[in-house]
RNA sequence: GGCCCCGUAGCUCAACUGGAUAGAGCGCGAGACUUCUAAUCUUGAGGUUGCAGGUUCAAGUCCUGCCGGGGUCACCA
């Protein structure tokens, strides 16, 4: 329960308090009627607009409303101001005694201060990077979007599956082991000369090449459709084992890895389009070449398997087989979102790059379709990562194959600023990495910011014990036990107020899907505690450890032991380490 | 041309899914500063939220149409 629920659950009743006497008429909805911090706190600390949306239904003017609800209000010793704003708010200055009381509930219930239950199940899938090279920046991005936001949602009560769509099945799977052959070849002493175009030319593939001349020493005698098959099955496994590391050194792990060549072989492809094709929403036509002023050069007029996705919402009809008659990568998934729906997953989310939203509307209504409307997909794009390094952008070249890979960028500025510096900005919006301000040691450096605040709380308390109190003295359960009326100043109100916002905040953050939240909620929230320290620097009634101050330092530690379980809690959230001290 | 995203202070971005006088940081102006853990602090100026309509008690937020930027557009992965 936190303390904006409380005060809401308060308004409700005081205006079915009205109701119950008839000043207010009885039917008469509440659902719109909310509890917000105001955008001013010398507003007060809450506001509700309780009388402006009631006002209209119930035929009165909204000052009228708000008069009464003050009254009503008023009554409870849990308000103690009520002040009518503006076109009608409500504004309400709390007891003391009720912000006060947030701190213990805090200290009590740890890092798990904020969590929420019963939101069900859930599939969220991300990354989902082709097997067939290490991972690169951006799709570091979508592994830290994609693993905050199963943080998130598992701490607003969602039971969440983390999984990998594996994509081993496709073309450039063979170019994988066409490339891997290459070097297979080039380690038996073979001269290859530079990299072919059209085979990937990275030195990761070299350790392949070597795995496969030395367990497969015939390889080269066998038929070329052997060899590739096994080379596709030395390398895949290789390729995923090196995604997976790169993963953990980010702190990203999934629970679930589906592999496409399996929903090939076990006849799921086939299946889910049967499905499909049972509801008649599979034809053999030709589509319209695409509108506009250029179509493709090449286009001709052709004869597909299509799927009706236009029923659904699509902008056309979708292909499933290519002209060759193998599948698209449409078919298998299909296959793959219909293999969550049949393991009980209603709820589903993608995390996609950008290059693929013109991609969404295909699959969600391939979901609604093999689902009959019982399961949806929710798709999250995450736009591009330029990285920067001394105001210039980071040349890459993929062709060459030397571009900068996520194992680089975690090993130089660590797994915990790359995390933070990724959810920085909303998902689908671009986003500079920018080195020099990852490895700054200021407040212009998020990461920074936010885990020093996390550590100076963490000083405080080492300083706290030399100054002579016990280990018993400051934990959090005889923190949580202290007098607390010494904390009185506005400042120290400011930093608690934010700590009460936390647990709305994680809330609309889940409901959004938008876990970048977190990280300027938790850039605030170190704003405010430093600010209260530097308070510290001319007011030294605000200093945390005062001389001969027992009762108020207890107090004062109290105030942020909270604070620090919350930054605590709030990293966890988003997967950074709250560190204990800077060095 | 269709669809999607974006347009907010000089710059980089917020704005808790419709709330009050649109907020931070950087930069700029002015001042303070041997500090409980230090990697600064205080304060000032700076805005017709791209434009024009509409819905609403209330619009940066929702709807429509323009303008400008980006992405994407049979079979590709």
């Amino acid at each position: 329960m936190n303390l904006f629920s409380e005060i809401e659950a308060l308004v409700r009743d005081s205006l079915k308090a009205l109701q119950a006497r008839g000043a207010l008429p009885e039917q008469l909805s509440l659902d719109r009627v909310g509890v917000e911090p105001p955008r001013d706190a010398s507003h007060g600390d809450m506001a509700t607009n309780a009388a402006m949306v009631l006002a209209k239904p119930a035929g009165l003017n909204p000052r009228d409303v708000a008069a009464l609800l003050v009254e009503e209000l008023l009554k409870s010793d849990a308000i103690e101001t009520a002040e009518i704003a503006g076109p009608g708010f409500v504004n309400l200055r709390l007891a003391p005694a009720l912000w006060l009381g947030l701190l213990p509930t805090i200290l009590e219930q740890g890092t798990g201060f904020g969590d929420q239950t019963g939101a069900g199940k859930l599939n969220i899938e991300y990354v989902s990077a082709n097997p067939t090279g290490p991972m690169h920046v951006g799709h570091a991005r979508g592994a830290v979007f994609g693993d905050a936001l199963a943080r998130l949602l598992e701490k607003t009560g969602h039971e969440v599956l983390r999984e990998y769509y594996i994509n081993d099945a496709g073309s450039q799977v063979d170019v994988l082991a066409r490339s891997a052959l290459l070097r297979m070849r080039e380690t038996l002493g073979e001269d290859i000369g530079s990299i072919p175009e059209g085979l990937y030319p990275g030195d990761y593939l070299i350790p392949v090449g070597q795995e496969l001349a030395k367990n497969h020493p015939d390889l080269g005698s066998q038929d070329e459709a052997t060899q590739v098959q096994v080379a596709k099955s030395v390398a895949l496994p290789m390729m995923m084992e090196r995604i997976r590391e790169d993963l953990a050194a980010l702190g990203v792990a999934h629970d679930f890895f589906l592999s496409e060549q399996s929903l090939h072989a076990d006849g799921s492809v086939d299946k889910s389009l049967d499905v499909l094709d049972t509801k008649g929403l599979i034809y053999k036509g030709v589509l319209e070449p695409p509108k506009g002023k250029t179509p493709p050069p090449d286009w001709e007029p052709q004869e597909q398997t299509l799927f009706r996705s236009s029923d659904f919402g699509d902008d056309s009809d979708r292909a499933l087989k290519k002209s060759d008659g193998s599948w698209t990568y449409f078919a298998p998934d299909i296959a793959c979102h219909f293999n969550k729906v049949t393991r009980g997953y209603t709820q589903m989310i993608d995390v996609w790059g950008a290059d693929h939203i013109g991609y969404i509307k295909r699959m969600q209504s391939a979901v609604t379709a093999i689902s009959e409307g019982e399961a949806s997909l929710e798709v999250k794009v995450c736009n591009l990562v330029k990285l920067m390094r001394g105001g210039e952008p980071v040349k890459m070249s993929k062709r060459s194959g030397s571009f900068i890979t996520l194992r680089e960028v975690v090993d130089e500025v660590g797994k915990d600023a790359v995390r933070f510096m990724m959810l920085t900005r909303k998902n689908d919006a671009p986003l500079d990495f920018d080195f020099d301000v990852v490895k700054d040691k200021s407040r212009d450096n998020p990461v920074f910011y936010v885990q020093y605040a996390h550590a100076r709380i963490c000083s405080v308390l080492r300083n706290a014990r030399q100054a002579g109190f016990s280990e018993a003295d400051v934990t959090d359960a005889n923190l949580a036990s202290q007098n607390l009326d010494p904390l009185k100043d506005p400042a120290e109100f400011a930093l608690i107020r934010n700590l009460a916002n936390y647990p709305r905040m994680l809330a609309s953050a889940a409901e959004a899907r938008e876990p970048h939240r977190v990280a300027f909620y938790l850039m605030e929230l170190a704003a405010d505690f430093h600010a209260l320290w530097n308070l510290g620097k001319e007011r030294l009634e605000l200093r945390f450890l005062q001389d001969d101050d027992r009762a108020g330092n207890l107090a004062r530690l109290a105030l942020l032991r909270a604070a620090a379980t919350v930054l605590a809690s709030g990293l966890d959230v988003i997967g950074v380490t709250p560190e204990d001290e800077m060095r």
